[in-house]
DNA sequence: AGTCGCTTGTGAACGTAGGCACAAAGTCGC
DNA sequence: GCGACTTTGTGCCTACGTTCACAAGCGACT
C-alpha cells in the first residue's frame, strides 16, 4: 500500500493516539507488539487498527506483529512530527496560561514559538520560559520561526480578528478554543475545541439514560 | 418526527453548536431565522441543519423560518440543559485551574459542584468561589449534589484511578482531558479531549500541503 | 380568494467509515 | 526442511453521515 493513498480523517486522529500509546509502551521497554495488543491499549478494534496502519504501508511481520520503534517512526513521519513543529499561541488568559504550561506539547512534537496577547497589561509577562508579546510582533515571529500552526485561546469576540491576523501572517492551520465559528479561506485548516459543547454532548446522553429509566418504571 | 427517533451522534454535536450560535443571535435581538442564515452562522450546510433540526420535531414555518426562542428551548430540552447540570472537576493543576475559571460552563448550562485533587497541598485552596477538596469527599458530593458528569484534568497516570472513583461514586459520564485511554463499563460514557492529538492532526495536514507543494515544483 | 415566492422537511443517491472473516505469509519447534 | 501455529493485510458487506433536489406548505400581496 503506497504512501500516495489518501488517508481518511478518522484514521489520522487514531494514528495520533497510537503514537501516544506506543510512546508509553516503548518507555516500558517493549520492542514488538501485535495489532491485538496495541488495539486494546488504544481502545479500538484490532481490524480497524490494522487497516489504519495499512494506509502507511505494510511493515508488520505476520506471525509476530509490529516493531514498536519502526511504527513510531512511520506514524511520526506521516503526521509530520519527526522534528519539532513550531506553534504560536494567542490569548494568555486562563486557558492560554494552561496551554502555555502544558508539557504534553513539547513531548509530542511541538514547540511554542511565541505567546501573544492584545492586552497591554499582559505583555512582558513571563510564562514557562517565554515572554508574552503584543500582537504587533506576531507576523515577524511567524515568519522568522517558520510557524505553520496557530492556537487561539482568546474570548469569542476576538477570535475572528485574531484568526485573520494569523492567516495574514502566514499560518495555515488553526486550533481554536474560542466558542466562535471562524471563517477562513479554503487553504487554511481549522479545528475547534469547545469545552461546553463536549459537556453538552455528555448531557444529552445523560438525558437519554434518564428518559430510558423513566420508560421502564 | 417524534422525539423517540434516535438522534445521530454527529447531529448532537452540531445541535450544541446551533444552541451557542442562537444564543448570540438572540442577544442581538433577532426573533426568527431561516435555515440558510443559521447554517451560515454555524458554518454548516443548510440541508444538514434542517435534517438535524427535523430529529427534534418540525417546528419551522415554511416561507418564514424558525422562531429563535422556540429553537433554543427545543435544543436545550433535547440536550438536557434546561436547568443547570452539576459537574465535578478532578485535578486542579494548570488545566484544572483554567477549567474551574471558565465562565462558559456557567452560561451554557453547567454548574461546577466541586473541585477535587489528590495533592494535600492543593486541598483548601480557593478557586473562583470554590474550595478544593480531597478525594475522600468526592463520593459524598456526587451523591448530595446529584452530579452525573465528571471532568478529569489530572496527569495521565492518575486518570484511570480517578475515573474508577468517579464511576464508583455514581458518575455516568466523563470528560477526560488526560492523555490516557480510559476503560469503563458500558453504561458510562466517555469523551476525550487530547490537545496534542488535535495539533498532530493539523500537523498531518501541514505535512500534506508541503508534500503537494513539492510535487508541483 | 387566488397566485406567487420563499422556506421547510424529506426521499433518494452517494460517499465514508467500521467490522467480519479469511487467505497469505511469516515464525518456531522438531 | 517441514508442519503447525500465529498474525497480518484486505475484500466484502453493512451502517452511518452528507448532499442534492424537490414537493408540500405557508405568508404576503393584489
Amino acid at each position: 500500500m503506497s504512501e500516495g493513498r489518501a488517508i481518511p480523517e478518522a484514521t489520522v486522529a487514531r494514528l495520533a493516539v497510537y503514537l501516544r500509546v506506543l510512546g508509553s509502551l516503548s518507555d516500558g521497554g517493549l520492542s514488538t507488539i501485535s495489532s491485538e495488543a496495541l488495539a486494546n491499549a488504544a481502545g479500538v478494534n484490532s481490524a480497524k487498527l490494522r487497516k489504519d496502519l495499512s494506509y502507511l504501508g505494510s511493515f508488520g511481520t505476520r506471525g509476530v506483529g509490529y516493531v514498536v520503534q519502526v511504527l513510531r517512526e512511520q506514524i511520526s513521519t506521516c503526521l509530520g512530527v519527526t522534528e519539532h513543529r513550531s506553534v504560536v499561541l494567542v490569548g494568555v488568559g486562563n486557558l492560554g496560561h494552561a496551554l502555555a504550561g502544558y508539557a504534553g506539547f513539547g513531548s509530542r512534537g511541538f514547540r511554542i514559538a511565541g505567546l501573544f496577547d492584545a492586552d497591554p497589561r499582559r505583555i512582558g509577562e513571563g510564562i514557562s520560559g517565554l515572554t508574552v508579546q503584543g500582537m504587533d510582533e506576531l507576523a515577524a515571529v511567524v515568519a522568522q520561526e517558520a510557524v505553520s500552526i496557530g492556537v487561539i485561546a482568546t474570548p469569542a469576540d476576538a477570535a475572528q480578528e485574531v484568526c485573520d491576523r494569523l492567516v495574514a501572517a502566514g499560518v495555515t492551520s488553526i486550533l481554536n478554543f474560542a466558542p466562535a465559528v471562524l471563517s477562513v479561506s479554503d487553504n487554511v485548516d481549522v479545528r475547534k475545541v469547545d469545552l461546553a459543547v463536549e459537556l453538552q454532548i455528555l448531557s444529552f446522553h445523560e438525558q437519554r439514560k434518564a428518559a430510558g429509566l423513566k420508560a421502564v418504571l
